[in-house]
DNA sequence: AGAGGCAGTGTTAGCGATAACACTCACGGG
DNA sequence: CCCGTGAGTGTTATCGCTAACACTGCCTCT
């Protein structure tokens, strides 16, 4: 039942026969305890169940020991896999998670949820949100409190880590335009994303610095849905004989419209995608796709605002390296 | 900067003349002031940017408004979307979610979850681990916190909200049979799981009950990997029409094994999932699988432990009914 | 031998909020 | 006209902890 008080500082004190100080300097190992002493108060806090009352504590210190996290309300591989990755940094260290996810990607939800983690004291806050208006709103935000950013911009006013899009895509871009094709057709994520306008612009770049055409882009939403639909829209395209998908679910949704109109992949077409999913190797065909450490991002950002916290300025950027992984969609024909 | 001290209801009072027992209660709504009073104070607070200090309240209060939960350190569809619908209902109603992430799910590192989240004062936990070692580990928890489980089974000590796993797969096995098969296969999750043994015993029985014979069954790991090693094995077997998968990502796998094998799905073999995961329509084939409603989940799990902190006991079961969904795999041949 | 230092412990004063109660009026009823 | 009542406000105690400093011995150094 609740309703049973739970012990202090005072009552372990007490039953110790020492002074609450003597308690405090135990528990958090703070000044000299003669090792009798403390063994008799580590009896009584077993004793008495005792637990530091870290509101008290905080009040006190200053320090919470909370970090706020900002996420999409999205079960999208990436962002998730980076969540856990900053919240396994962040444990590590003694930081407790408090998460908050905003369904929109818009300033006012931002700064709302920004604003709900500042009221609940948090040492600093993690920004997962890689939407172009994101990093428009962090710019206005207040910075009395710590604030980092993932997967966002390059001009973000604050300390970013991410995977290297630019890179990633220009590798995908390459390895493709390597196997003989004349161009490489792009599905690209919504406009709004961040990490849309660093692929886009390294395939772009990549096929012109290449001398090859550069193709008009089809634009999806990530979903498995919008790639379908682009699927169907580049089925009927004369010429069409590689495609770079944003993503490795609307490369899933393209696998199935080519496979409904009759195109054979890798044998007509090569395909490629951007993630690495883990079912991505199962799809009909295998998926050449580019991995990204998530894990290491959400570690690589865990440690710039620990940086942050600490009161030094972090570099602004940290670029995880993509890794590219060849399947079968890009394969032998 | 940091180091800025942030204004106190002190500092507010002061600026507006008046106590700051009055300023707390223009903040918090109770008592009455006058309108004029009122005005002047927030006028202050706005001028000061004050913010309550939630560490100070906290401790006298004894509420911290915060919700710990104990995750799967995984980006599986179902845990992660049942973590955002919980965060969800838990913001609405004002409480903060403190997330805290395990690797395995053993007694010991639940144990550890829960040691954590309760130094850091949660008011109530909720524990998304839905494998049998779990609702064992919470069987032994210390009770002076309210905790509830998501997906847990029926045998757990507290109370669980969940999809109702059994229905959804009596239906999809049924769904089967309807279409003439003389029995349905089953590639089934880790055995562990508490969802496995639930899915695994509906179709067992559904089997049952109509008369067909209940084939051995063969184990992945929810992995694609794992479905994918199940339908090589599947592959040569004879006399198969049918196969529930009891996830969609190792529905994905196995559909990969048949294509490579040579079987057809509908034509020679129909398969059905389990999950309804947002690329399951763009499967090769689109993919006939059971939804649940995570989002759902979430809330009623709140809910339960809402009622808990408000020191009710809330039914001990709150199952959400599944729902068949039918496509391609199913399909006609 | 006296001064200084340090291990080991205690005392006191807040941190910033709410709870509980006290006080001052103005107003209405008997 | 006096008193009870309630609106509006203030005073004080307290939550559980740590910071800062004070104190007591005992040891070492000069």
């Amino acid at each position: 039942m609740t309703g049973v008080r739970h012990a202090s500082l005072t009552d372990v004190a007490e039953l110790a026969g020492v002074s609450h100080m003597t308690v405090s300097r135990v528990i958090n190992g703070t000044g000299p305890v003669r090792a009798e002493t403390r063994a008799r108060v580590l009896a009584a806090v077993e004793k008495l169940d005792y637990r530091p009352n870290s509101a008290a504590r905080a009040l006190v210190t200053g320090k919470t020991g909370n970090l706020g996290v900002v996420a999409l309300d999205s079960t999208l591989y990436g962002p998730a896999s980076t969540l856990y990755g900053i919240e396994n940094a962040a444990r590590e260290a003694g930081y407790s998670v408090t998460i908050t996810s905003v369904s929109a990607p818009n300033r006012t939800s931002i700064a709302d949820a920004i604003e709900t983690l500042r009221r609940q004291a948090v040492e600093g806050i993690v920004v997962i949100a890689p939407h172009v208006a994101t990093g428009k709103a962090l710019a206005h935000m207040p910075s009395d409190v710590p604030l980092v950013a993932v997967g966002g911009g390059e001009h973000a006013p604050v300390p970013v880590s991410a995977v290297d899009q630019y890179d990633g895509a220009r590798r995908v871009t390459e390895h493709l335009l390597a196997l003989g094709h004349r161009t490489v057709w792009h599905v690209a994520g919504p406009a709004d994303w961040l990490e849309t306008r660093d692929r886009e612009l390294a395939w772009r770049e990549t096929l012109e610095r290449h001398g090859a055409k550069v193709p008009r882009v089809v634009r999806g939403d990530w979903s498995s849905r919008s790639g379908y639909e682009a699927g169907r829209e580049l089925a009927g395209q004369k010429g069409l004989t590689a495609v770079f998908v944003a993503n490795d679910q609307m490369a899933l949704g393209l696998l199935r419209a080519f496979s409904e109109t009759g195109i054979a992949v890798p044998k007509d077409v090569h395909v490629a995608g951007f993630d690495d999913v883990p079912e991505a190797a199962y799809f009909s065909p295998p998926l050449t796709t580019v991995r990204q450490d998530f894990i290491e991002v959400g570690r690589r950002t865990f440690r710039q605002l620990a940086e942050r916290i600490a009161g030094r300025q972090p570099q602004v950027r940290d670029l995880v390296p993509a890794e590219l992984i060849v399947r079968e969609s890009t394969g032998p024909r």
